[in-house]
DNA sequence: TAACGATAAGTTGGATACAAAATGCCGGCA
DNA sequence: TGCCGGCATTTTGTATCCAACTTATCGTTA
């Protein structure tokens, strides 16, 4: 008889961890915007659980950086202020670079030419929410071959706690468009492919710090939603 | 032997939190050694509690990096490979020297005067697991000025990861003397001391990066302990 | 009228109880 | 002897129930 003892790493999922799945994509995908309330009864009765899951989910997420706990009273999607933000962006500016340029050693001739095709997407594309998922792929899909996993588990955190606001301003720039972005993109690949990792590194810290400073010129992105 | 929880009128802290604050003290302190196995019932007969804060506390110090959490199996006390260490002062390397550069124009001069205390301090001191405390306390205190919270919660969890791999290195070369930390000490002093943000992010940079190398040519701190 | 406070409703924190999965033990079998 | 499989024990995961705290409502009063 078979034994079913092996389960390979993820064949039997703790429910908590679904619903901890479930609400972080309802974060992220904008479901669920910074500031807003989220009842575990409400939760629990949307997944289909009792709240003991929603529990350990919330707290789960909390340490990501995705939820505001306040003990006895409620649960809130986090919000960042405008410093917090800019701070999150100075940690990038140190780690994400790191992290590239060990992963470039490691890439393959495939690995970049798909890279190559998100970017190509990115300048195609008329969606803005399309072009936030690229632009995300592109940057953690040029990391995944650095052997640092928790060097890339903090940048993926970095990411998810900043999603909002990066599509906020994605969405109040859209008209204007983002060549500038794409430059970056195009120079960032073309030092990629000469597998020069000074020049990545360079470019990257550049396109990080851009932004950054292009978001703190925006205060406004920070004025709505809940409290 | 069964911690009751005291009624502190007034004060109104979760279970939970007291049992997590707990469990990451018989940790950080040495108690409870990586590898070694935690069970929710004996954690919750310890506290005093049902399991249910002891599963919150184990959720939470996961988040940490301080527990590995086996879904249907077992947690423990998280352990480090080498690399993964290794991976952890690469990253040290990068983001301490913002948070001190940061940290350094808001410092008082009592400010300075109490962390050359400390340094004072390890140099007469004789017993190892005070030199591992006022070094904790001395660098963490230099960057406790910088107004970035999240870069300093960062910077205290990766101090927590790696103390039981510090403190099992600072007591094997204990009887060695450790001139060349004192050293690296003073000078990150004296820079602080002219307020040189470079400098000081020089030597620290120097001093992180050292110990890095230092612990890798010491593979056997990783050989003990439960598996 | 506006502020204050008591009370009621709703939400969260924690304990107990039960189900499911994993670990360990022991006997059978080649 | 060594190993394999099944059963019992232990441990974790989830649901339900109760208590404590927070928040909202409504009435009272200056």
């Amino acid at each position: 008889m078979m034994r079913q003892q092996q389960a390979v790493a993820g064949k039997n999922v703790p429910l908590g961890q679904q619903v901890t799945s479930g609400i972080r994509e309802l974060i992220l995908s904008g479901a669920l915007a910074p500031g807003v309330r989220i009842g575990q009864d409400a939760l629990a009765n949307q997944f289909g659980t009792s709240r003991i899951p929603v529990r350990d989910a919330l707290r789960q997420l909390e340490s990501e950086g995705l939820v505001l706990l306040t003990p006895n009273s409620s649960a809130r999607v986090a919000r960042l202020e405008l410093d917090e933000l800019a701070e999150i962006y100075k940690i990038r500016e140190l780690i994400e670079p790191l992290a590239l340029s060990e992963s470039i050693p490691e890439l393959s001739d495939e690995d970049i030419n798909a890279l190559d095709e998100r970017v190509a997407e990115m300048e195609r594309t008329s969606d803005s929410d399309v072009f936030l998922k690229l632009d995300r792929e592109f940057h953690l899909s040029s990391y995944a071959a650095a052997p640092m996993p928790q060097l890339k588990a903090l940048v993926e955190r970095h990411w998810n706690t900043t999603q909002h606001y990066r599509r906020a301003y994605t969405k109040m720039v859209w008209d204007r468009g983002n060549w500038i972005i794409n430059a970056e993109h195009r120079l960032l690949m073309e030092a990629m492919r000469r597998r020069d990792v000074v020049d990545a590194g360079s470019v990257l810290r550049m396109h990080i710090r851009r932004t950054r400073k292009e978001l703190v010129r925006h205060p406004e992105l920070f004025e709505s939603g809940a409290h």
